[in-house]
RNA sequence: GUGGAUGUAGCUCAGUCGGUAGAGCACCAGUUUGUGGCACUGGUGGUCGCGGGUUCGAUCCCCGUCGUCCACCCCA
């Protein structure tokens, strides 16, 4: 008391009300998709060690490098909130000797994600991912069909979306490509901003697409990553897009996508939304045949993807409420009481809205009104006496007078 | 981390060229001694973000602080 009044940290939001029927309609959506492809559930702890998330996330990434919820917790362990989730499942995969195993693995995940970053639209600190992760499957097929996974998705939550894809090599030609750029970049290095010269030490590949029109206008002749793929990456590429186009997926090559984690290789893909402000990325995901092995596990081929469900919950419309259930209210305290058991009764097979205190009939019907009852049972004076329930379908306005004892055989 | 806005009732916002505040929505009640989603009438509800300064007096002016929003950076 008298104290200060807490408020929710910075960058954290309570989901209740509409936002919490958006949450959980976006999840069940997702969740019945992702089991149709034959991906099950997968639940990892959000609190892992800290060196988890610097060797597969990356220690270039602004998200290792200065975004982390890190920390010492008692036992002197140095441990971090999860920024995303891949590193963490494939944690668990590589714990759990699924690597050891030669098949192949799908799981599903959602929950929350934390990255100490200045808040602003379409980005919290604590926010909420749903994503895949597929171990095992190098085809580019497996790639195509996540793609399709995420169009379907979107597709049944209405929202409307562009595909940006891209190649980004693998270990035989991304290094070579990168050697490069880096040397072209050099060359033009004094023409360069600020943010630039930094990126030519720490992610090369984010200076082309560099936001500032000098920039731009330097980069024009730079090499393309797409112009400098191996053999067999550039066949995947080629591939990808050729089932794209058989499945009437539209898309856009975009050779300056660069996924944000340093654990990607080949595909990489990008859902974007034009209708949310600046943090236009709604989904992304790609291929990271490499990452396992990073984290000691047995070289696994592995493709996934994540998508922002507070990004999606500014674009998903809610079905239309349907009334549901009963509302039970009375005149006076003796009603109440016999209504409790009727509550108790219906509560077995219904959604029971229950109202303790007596008022008049006009007003329990309001309340019933805004509960979304499909029915009010009412007990007043007379019911009262004669041991009857008053009831009154809300949509037909249809009305009853029933026993109480005949409940069970009536409803 | 940098820059720009902003902070008045549960919500959306007005307002006072400095004299401690209002509307709409929402909520409650009544109009109808027992019939809803409409209408009308009335009511509850705010130390005008917090701290300091100027002033006889600050919600309004000044400084600071915290929060929120938006953009950059980066990302889902």
């Amino acid at each position: 008391m008298g104290e200060k009044m807490i408020n929710p940290l910075r960058g954290m939001k309570d989901l209740a009300f509409e936002d919490s029927q958006k949450f959980v309609h976006i999840v069940t959506t997702a969740i019945k998709i992702a089991r149709n492809y034959g991906y099950s559930y997968i639940e990892t702890p959000i609190l892992e060690e800290t060196a988890l998330f610097k060797r597969s996330v990356g220690e270039s990434s602004d998200i290792v490098g200065k975004e982390m919820y890190q920390f010492q917790d008692k036992g002197d362990n140095d441990v971090c909130m999860r920024p995303e989730g891949t590193a963490g499942i494939v944690r668990a995969f590589i714990s759990n000797k699924l690597d050891r195993q030669d098949s192949n693995y799908r799981f599903y995940y959602y929950g929350p994600m934390f990255r100490y970053e200045r808040p602003q639209k379409g980005r919290l600190r604590s926010f909420h991912q749903f994503g895949c992760e597929s171990f095992g499957e190098a085809s580019v097929y497996e790639d195509f069909t996540i793609i399709c996974m995420i169009k379907d998705i979107f597709d049944s939550l209405n929202i409307g979306f562009t595909l940006k894809i891209n190649s980004l090599g693998c270990k035989d030609c991304m290094p070579a490509y990168r050697e490069k750029l880096i040397a072209f970049l050099g060359n033009i290095k004094n023409e360069l901003c600020e943010d630039c010269n930094r990126r030519i030490d720490t992610n090369p590949i984010r200076v082309l697409d560099c936001k500032t029109e000098k920039c731009q206008s330097m980069l024009s002749g730079s090499p393309k990553l797409l112009d400098n793929l191996c053999e067999v990456c550039d066949s995947d590429f080629e591939k990808l897009k050729l089932l794209l186009e058989n499945m009437g997926i539209k898309y856009e090559c975009d050779s300056n996508l660069v996924r944000g984690l340093d654990y990607y290789n080949k595909t990489a893909f990008e859902f974007v939304s034009n209708e949310i402000g600046s943090q236009s990325a709604i989904a992304g995901g790609g291929r990271y045949d490499r990452l396992v092995e990073f984290l000691d596990g047995k070289p696994t081929p592995a493709v996934g993807f994540a998508l922002g469900i507070e990004r999606i919950m500014d674009l998903v419309i809610l079905p239309e409420p349907k009334r549901e259930g009963y509302y039970l209210g009375s005149m006076n305290e003796d009603g109440i009481h016999k209504l409790l058991e009727v509550a108790n009764f219906l509560r077995k097979n219904h959604k029971v809205t229950l109202e303790y205190k007596s008022k008049s009939l006009k007003s329990h019907l309001k309340s019933a009104d805004r509960a979304e009852a499909k029915s009010i049972i009412f007990i007043g004076d007379d019911e009262l006496a004669n041991e009857t329930l008053w009831i009154k379908d809300l949509e037909t306005k249809e009305e009853k007078i029933i026993k109480i004892d005949s409940i069970e055989s009536s409803l």
